[in-house]
Formats: C-alpha cells, sequence, structure tokens
DNA sequence: TGAGTGTCTTGACAAAAGTCAAGTGATCTT
DNA sequence: AAGATCACTTGACTTTTGTCAAGACACTCA
C-alpha cells in the first residue's frame, strides 16, 4: 500500500534498504472522507503527505473570501508549505475534494531521518525543488492577464481535473469569480466547437 | 570579499573547515554593469549566484510584452529556478538593474560538492526552501484582486526597492500597466497624507 | 414527493483596469 | 543650447471584469 510513496522516494534518488525499511517504519496510511480537512488556518503542518488516492484543496481566506491555492491529486505531496518548513502556525486550510487515501510521515520523523541518512536530504532538496517549480507554475497563470487565457493555461495544465472540481473552487484558484469563468468558458467552447 | 556567501551558507547549516576551503576555491566574483545582461533568453542558467551589491531583475516576453517575474538585491540568490534545476534552456532574462557585483558558484561545481560533502544538501535544501517561501510571497501579492492591494502589499514587502526601480518595471511586476500604477499611487499617497 | 440546497448560467448594470494620446520635467547628447 | 529620450502623469474613452438578481437543473433527504 505504501509503495507509490517509496517509489517516488527512490525515483528522486535511489534509496538503501535500510533507508527505505527506516523510512516505511514511519509511514502511516490516514483516510479523509471527501469535505473534511487534513489541515486548517492555526494549526502548524506537521507532516508531509503523499496522496496515494483522491484530491484536495487548499484555500485561505481573504477579506472573507477563499482563495484556492493550489490542487494536489494522485502521486502529489500535500503540505502547506509555508507552515511545514517554518514549523508555525499557517493560515491555509486543506480539503479533501475527493475522499482520500494518504501516505504520511511526521515532520520529527523526517528530520531524524535526514541526521541518521544523510542522503536523505538529497531527496528532500529534490522534492523541494519540484514542489518549486509546480509553484512556479502556477504563477504563471496567475501572471496571465485575461480570464481567458487563465482558464486556457489551466486547461492545458490539468485538463483532467476540470471534471472533478466545482467551478466555484476553479474561479477562486484563477482569481475571477464564478461567473466570469462561467462566461468564459461558454465562449471559449462555442469558439472551439465552430 | 566572498564572505558574505561563506556566512550566509553557515546560517544555513554550519560548515566545516574542509567543505568552506571547498567552496571557496569554486566562488567567482563577477561584476555586471546596470542594465547588462546576467542571463539570457534561451540560455541553461548554468550557475547560482549571491548578490554582493546592487540589484536585478528577471522578466520574460509574453505576448510581446515584457513581464518582471522578481527583483533581487542583496543577500538573494540569483538564479533563473526552472532551468538550474531542470538544466534545460529557459524563457528568462535576467539583466542588473543597477552596477552589480555577484559572488557566484557553478552549477557542475555544487553537483560535484552534493556528493562529496552529502551534508551540504542540508544547505541545498534549506535554500531551495528560502527561496520556495520568497516565491510563495510573491504570489501572495499576485492574488490580490485590485490594483492598490498589490501595490500595498509591495510596499509592504519591498519598501526599499521603491525608490530604486523604476515605475514601469514595478508595473509589469505587479500585473498592471504603468498609468494604472501611476494613478493607484497618487491616489494612495493622497488618502494617507490627509 | 416536494421543499430545500447546491451548481451553473444568463442578463443588466457598475466598477475597475486597459488603451491611446498628449503633456511636463529631467537628463543625455552632440 | 537645441533636440532627443526617458520617466512619469493626466484625461477621455473602451474593454473587461465584478456585482446583484433571477432562473434552470439536478440531487438530497425527510
Amino acid at each position: 500500500m505504501i509503495e507509490p510513496l517509496i517509489d517516488r522516494l527512490n525515483s528522486l534518488n535511489p534509496m538503501s534498504d535500510e533507508l527505505t525499511q527506516r523510512v516505511r517504519s514511519v509511514t502511516r496510511v490516514i483516510e479523509y472522507p471527501a469535505d473534511s480537512y487534513i489541515l486548517e488556518d492555526g494549526q502548524t503542518c506537521s507532516r508531509a503527505c503523499m496522496i496515494e488516492k483522491g484530491l484536495a484543496r487548499s484555500y485561505y481566506i481573504n477579506d472573507g473570501k477563499e482563495i484556492t491555492s493550489r490542487f494536489m491529486d494522485e502521486g502529489f505531496i500535500i503540505t502547506s508549505w509555508i507552515s511545514y518548513y517554518t514549523q508555525k502556525p499557517g493560515n491555509e486550510f486543506i480539503q479533501a475534494v475527493e475522499d482520500c487515501t494518504l501516505l504520511c510521515i511526521e515532520y520529527a520523523d523526517i528530520q531524524r531521518i535526514y541526521k541518521e541518512f544523510p542522503e536523505f536530504n538529497i531527496i528532500g532538496r529534490r522534492q523541494t525543488e519540484y514542489a518549486f517549480y509546480q509553484a512556479e507554475l502556477r504563477t504563471q497563470m496567475l501572471r496571465k492577464h485575461t480570464a481567458e487565457e487563465k482558464y486556457r493555461f489551466f486547461l492545458d495544465q490539468h485538463p483532467s481535473l476540470l471534471q472533478r472540481i466545482s467551478l466555484k473552487h476553479i474561479a477562486t484558484y484563477l482569481g475571477m469569480n464564478e461567473e466570469t469563468l462561467s462566461r468564459v468558458r461558454s465562449r471559449f467552447h462555442k469558439k472551439h466547437s465552430l
């Protein structure tokens, strides 16, 4: 069951049997039903979890409105990055959009493994680099000027997510309101069906 | 002269004398006059450089228009992240805004040191985490809804940069045009001088 | 089954930002 | 010193997006 996580870590840098065993020993499988919270506002993000199955989103509240910061599906590492790295309470919620099965390791365990197995830092570094890379792609979307460009960028990046997420959540992710997204989408699909 | 870089790396994780010596041996001081290019579109970012003195900005071209992705001043690490991590040609320009003195290490040297000194990966990981954290702050700015909110966020984050960067570049960074920024700023300062 | 709820759409209008154009003042150039 | 250029501002107008309101449709659940 926790093989997907082991495979993922191995792909970042091959692990010795000893290290693999150590990682296995601290990994726990946790299930979250749809709509439940994996992390809440004000909590410190004390673990890193890989999504084995399901879909989640992170968001925060600004002026009373939800702003979705990202969507995470199978294979992604769920963490509220700022809170995780600083180990201070964050302002992000992470909510299961569908039923989720997560493979989780506690922050304290990860730190211990960094010390016991210095080469595990290679994996930590590469994972951070990858997460950063993903974040930069999301940021490029936000820098698009028009609502249609943002929508197209999202389509390109996450074609499969469109069916799994409500329009409302996609809209707060793209930085526009629901009505605008609805209009953009209908215009867009008219254009492309001609 | 290269002490600021050594100090910075030590602050991320203390380095042994041997490691410090190794880092010194591969660090080069490079100067760039104002307006010159530190990296150009289509090149692969093959080094990481810390700004010892000066100010630079990175930008890319979208639909013929410059979009400034970030400003970097003293103490910052200059790299075109995506190109650096993937070691593939990127689409970013990095330009000196003022005369710059950089402390540079080649990508290949960094990789060698990662292998020779596994604990150097701790520094690499933490630096990446920090750069990621900075990037998330920039992204929060882009998620602000109105031009005024973006401007205020920029003021809070980089109060000292306002005097050093032209309005035009700040505008492309904030995702609005020059005229809008000019108006926002004049409205804002009228409000706050009453 | 029928009231309630959530999701998405559409319309009319308001607000915000973009575009185009012109103008000022400062600096640079030859 | 005249001309050119650059950085910034301001005005008039257009386009885009947001807001408010209403309606269609599917789904839940008591």
